[in-house]
DNA sequence: CGATCCCGCCAAGCG
DNA sequence: CGCTTGGCGGGATCG
């Protein structure tokens, strides 16, 4: 079968021999390149596409997905480790869809095909561990499944937001296409759009230099600028009051008027000097210069929303004098790509406008917006705002609004603007916005807010918050931010926009702040709903987890902890981006960076740095520890259950807890979300990760910790959040928030060593929806395989043992477990992070479901190096793929739930 | 039925 | 001439 199976393969992607090519060619890559080319090509044991991503889409889930069901739980893992089928099951996932489809038609893998069956408990035949694979293989490749969209998100996860100048990273085109099991034209689209934005940048033939999101915000300075000297404001003002046909006719004049879309080229021009291949020349790039178009136009909207008809009929080429229908209707479509490239970035989310005529579809833009300002002066707001709010101010708030939640289940984030006193205002620098004044609407914050499962997932990959420096902090201001969105309920639904909760996407943090500032407007006519996909999601962030904070996020709050609120003004250093061409500034390049600037690169180099660190030094003061979920419910869990989770009473969080931001991290049971992020981690060198990411991903319940290791700043004490359950956020905010909702432990790290911890949080119980989602696993076994210390934390989400009630009589069952833990406020403040995408976590042993509890940790002795660093460790991230494989087989033993998570020892060292 | 947008043909650009 | 890019639009899906 399985050569079958690659030939098949072979046949769809007949240039994926390049695979190899590369790897001779980058050396960093080759990391990379390699294992992946080890996995989709070697070896076939690996599941090619671990993509962790998979979430669920922003959009909807389809039926088909049956992304209620929860998953089949512990079980998968169990089940064979690897099995030939598995691995068969890898090369189809690889093999394009059709193949897959095809396979599944013959009926080799049953399991696969029955996945749902499965899901309803009997799937013992599921392949190893990998749900991910399962889930490729079986769902029916949905149209939805297939979108650009998720395919971007799954691009995106591959590769750091914010990388660190040194790496350079390349990426093939073809093995993109390859491992995500799509056909190059798909990344061709992908990589236009993101080229666009300068998050890549094409290098050469067949490859592109990842940027990641450091000159984001440069970039869509430079945009915003354009786009006002193109005065597409006032087109699209025009544009949109005008009647349909008016519009058109206008439409055609308006172009001619003037705005000469000829700049726009220069400008847009993405084609760096240093990249020969991005000819300007080329004919086209019109998608890259359309999508560059398309977010001027939400840079230079107050409302920040653009209707897809109006963007189509500013974006047509101005060759056409009277857009004629069958063209404009091709824009429109090429504007669905742009947007789901975007909205994958988090960029914008999409959105109704309701105007006389009916519903329009349009896009949010729920992205940084403050870039107008010069960094600095984003970083100065934050600051200033900070110290304006009282942590116990906010804390206060955040009590508030979770009482709310608990008892209404809603929170408004307007109210939580109120109260906070707007610092936002002090956004100076963008001098369009709209005044917050006016509408105080908090719709937009919590547009801006709500993301997307998905988009978390890409934010975690994109963003970092101390790129934009500061910006940590000035999200962690938001009141919002902190609690998440835990409105789940109904009204929730009724009015998604208006409850929505700031869940603070690494991304933009500082969006948010300016944003509260901003917020708003938004315009009268313009009604912005979520759609009705959208306000599902929404709901279910409500129930999770907010923010999770990316891996990468969570990296990069540490550094910024560590180096203090404002990190380098480095960071974007790029104040001075005036150029015209955004596209300016790169980042470094793979090639040949020039033009990054310095500051860029300091910046970088900073956080990176920190990244590194944790890499390197091994010190690195947070890990998270996620145990990977034993089950793996093939779909990401469906956020609906999610959104029963998010009833659940955020109320006691221990709301002093100020611990960092960090923490934010959660397992959640719910999954979905979670889980995509944790795919970040995987997103650079892994080119995918390990099914069980996915797996993590998609299953709920999982627990995840968040273990902070006493760094200098505690005294030995090791902070355990719990990642999972909580529906409070941990605000990704340094330490400044005031109140994480996440529920922490802090264990003496010394302390600590020498007894066992045993927590148990009764953890999922309910598991809302899902049946069979949260599976309980066992006892999780944490063991600080610390040198000196070697404590042992037990955790049991099922709950045997409940420490402490402590204080909230919660009904969720989750939060008690929660709250169990003690907290303190410490704050830790890591020195050092370890970058999930750090290669580390390959190694790393990642939790791995073990039977035994205690001693061996299942890694390897080099992973063991890793441990020692703090990893961040996702759920089924990426564990090598060995290690995986280990742990499915292990998995198999215990039962699937029991975890094994090896925490490096705190202060140990 | 309109909104979306996947799919892949096919041509421009380039070596 | 072949390969990389990517415009483009038919037609399938989704909601």
């Amino acid at each position: 079968m399985e050569v079958n199976c690659l030939t098949l393969k072979d046949l769809i992607n007949p240039r994926q021999p390049r695979l190899s090519d590369f790897v001779a060619d980058d050396g960093e890559n080759a990391q990379k390149e390699n294992i992946f080319v080890d996995r989709s090509r070697m070896a076939p044991k690996t599941p090619i596409k671990n993509e962790p991503i998979d979430l669920s889409k922003q959009k909807i889930f389809t039926p088909e997905r049956n992304p209620i069901t929860p998953v089949k739980l512990v079980d998968r893992q169990q089940t064979e480790p690897w099995t030939p089928t598995a691995n068969l099951k890898m090369l189809i996932s690889a093999a394009s869809p059709d193949i897959r489809d095809w396979e599944k038609r013959k009926g080799l893998f049953r399991p696969i095909e029955n996945k749902d069956e499965a899901f309803t408990g009997s799937l013992q035949l599921r392949v190893v561990g990998d749900s991910a694979v399962d889930k490729f293989e079986k769902r029916r490749p949905s149209r939805k499944q297939k979108s650009l969209g998720l395919l971007c998100q799954k691009f995106l996860a591959r590769y750091p937001s914010y990388p660190m100048s040194t790496e350079k990273t390349t990426i093939s085109l073809d093995e993109v296409a390859l491992s995500l099991g799509v056909e190059r034209r798909r990344i061709y689209d992908i990589v236009n759009v993101l080229e666009s934005l300068h998050l890549v940048s094409r290098v050469a033939k067949n490859q592109y230099g990842w940027h990641g999101r450091h000159s984001l915000l440069q970039t869509l300075r430079n945009l915003q600028r354009l786009g006002e000297e193109q005065k597409y404001e006032e087109q699209m003002a025009y544009l949109q009051q005008k009647e349909p046909d008016l519009m058109d006719c206008k439409f055609g004049e308006r172009k001619k008027d003037g705005y000469p879309d000829l700049q726009d080229q220069q400008l847009l021009d993405f084609s760096e000097p240093d990249y020969p291949s991005s000819s300007a020349n080329r004919k086209d790039k019109s998608l890259r210069i359309m999508s560059q178009k398309f977010v001027m136009l939400f840079l230079v909207s107050k409302t920040k929303i653009v209707t897809l008809d109006v963007a189509a009929k500013i974006l047509i080429e101005r060759s056409q004098d009277a857009p004629d229908h069958s063209k404009f209707k091709t824009k429109v479509r090429r504007l669905y790509d742009i947007a789901n490239v975007l909205t994958s970035l988090a960029l914008i989310k999409k959105v109704h406008v309701t105007e006389e005529r009916g519903r329009k579809p349009a896009f949010k833009w729920i992205g940084p917006v403050d870039f107008s300002s010069s960094d600095e002066e984003v970083a100065d707001v934050s600051a200033s705002v900070l110290p304006e709010m009282k942590r116990e101010a906010c804390i206060e708030i955040q009590d508030c609004a979770k009482q709310k939640l608990a008892r209404h289940g809603s929170f408004n984030t307007v109210q939580a603007s109120e109260r906070i006193p707007r610092k936002a205002n002090s956004e100076p620098s963008s001098p369009s916005r709209e005044e917050q004044g006016s509408g105080g609407f908090s719709l937009e914050i919590g547009s801006l807010a709500t993301v997307y499962p998905q988009k978390i997932e890409d934010n975690s990959q994109g963003k970092a918050f101390d790129n934009e420096r500061g910006m940590l902090p000035s999200s962690t201001p938001d009141p919002a931010a902190p609690f998440p969105a835990h409105s789940v309920d109904s009204e929730y639904y009724a009015n998604p926009s208006v409850h929505q909760v700031v869940s603070a996407p690494q991304a933009d943090l500082q969006a948010f702040s300016l944003q509260n500032g901003l917020n708003g407007h938004v315009g009268v006519s313009l009604t912005a709903a979520a759609s009705d996909a959208e306000s599902l999601k929404p709901v279910l962030l409500a129930g999770q987890p907010l923010l999770y904070v990316p891996s990468t996020s969570l990296f990069m709050l540490c550094g910024s902890l560590q180096e203090g609120p404002s990190p380098g003004p480095g960071a974007e250093g790029d104040s001075r981006s005036s150029e015209v061409s955004a596209g300016t500034e790169w980042p470094s390049t793979p090639a040949a960076q020039k033009r990054p600037s310095e500051e860029r690169k300091l910046r970088e180099a900073e956080e990176p740095a920190t990244k590194r660190q944790s890499r390197d030094g091994g010190d690195s003061p947070l890990s998270l520890v996620v145990p990977k979920k034993p089950s793996d419910s093939t779909d990401f869990a469906s956020p609906k259950t999610l959104g029963n989770r998010g009833s659940v009473p955020l109320e006691n969080v221990h709301s002093n807890s100020h611990p960092t931001a960090a923490q934010e991290v959660w397992g959640k049971a719910a999954n979905g979300f979670v889980s995509s992020e944790w795919g970040d981690p995987s997103r650079n060198a892994e080119t995918e990760t390990p099914s069980k990411e996915n797996e993590g991903t998609q299953e709920p319940p999982l627990l995840q910790y968040l273990y902070v290791r006493s760094p200098a700043g505690l005294n030995g004490l090791s902070v355990l959040l719990p990642g999972s359950q909580s529906p409070h956020v941990g605000g990704p905010s340094s330490g400044q928030l005031p109140s994480l909702g996440v529920p922490y432990m802090v264990l003496p790290s010394s302390t600590l060593g020498p007894f066992p911890v045993l927590y148990s949080p009764a953890v999922a119980g309910p598991v809302s929806s899902a049946p069979g989602t949260v599976p309980n696993t066992g006892p999780v076994n944490f063991g600080l395989p610390g040198l000196g210390l070697a404590p042992h934390l037990l955790i049991g989400p099922a709950a045997v043992v409940n420490p402490k009630p402590s204080t909230l009589p919660s009904a969720d069952p989750q939060l008690r477990g929660l709250h169990s833990l003690s907290q303190s406020p410490v704050v830790p403040r890591s020195h050092s992070v370890i970058q999930p995408e750090s290669p580390v976590y390959d190694g790393y042993p990642v939790p791995v479901v073990k039977l035994q509890q205690s001693p061996a940790p299942v890694t390897p002795k080099s992973i063991r190096h890793t441990h020692q660093e703090t990893f961040f460790k996702t759920p089924g991230s990426l564990g090598d793929r060995v290690l995986r494989r280990r742990e499915s087989k292990q998995s198999q033993n215990a039962s699937s739930v029991q975890r094994r998570l090896e925490i490096p020892s705190s202060g140990a060292d």
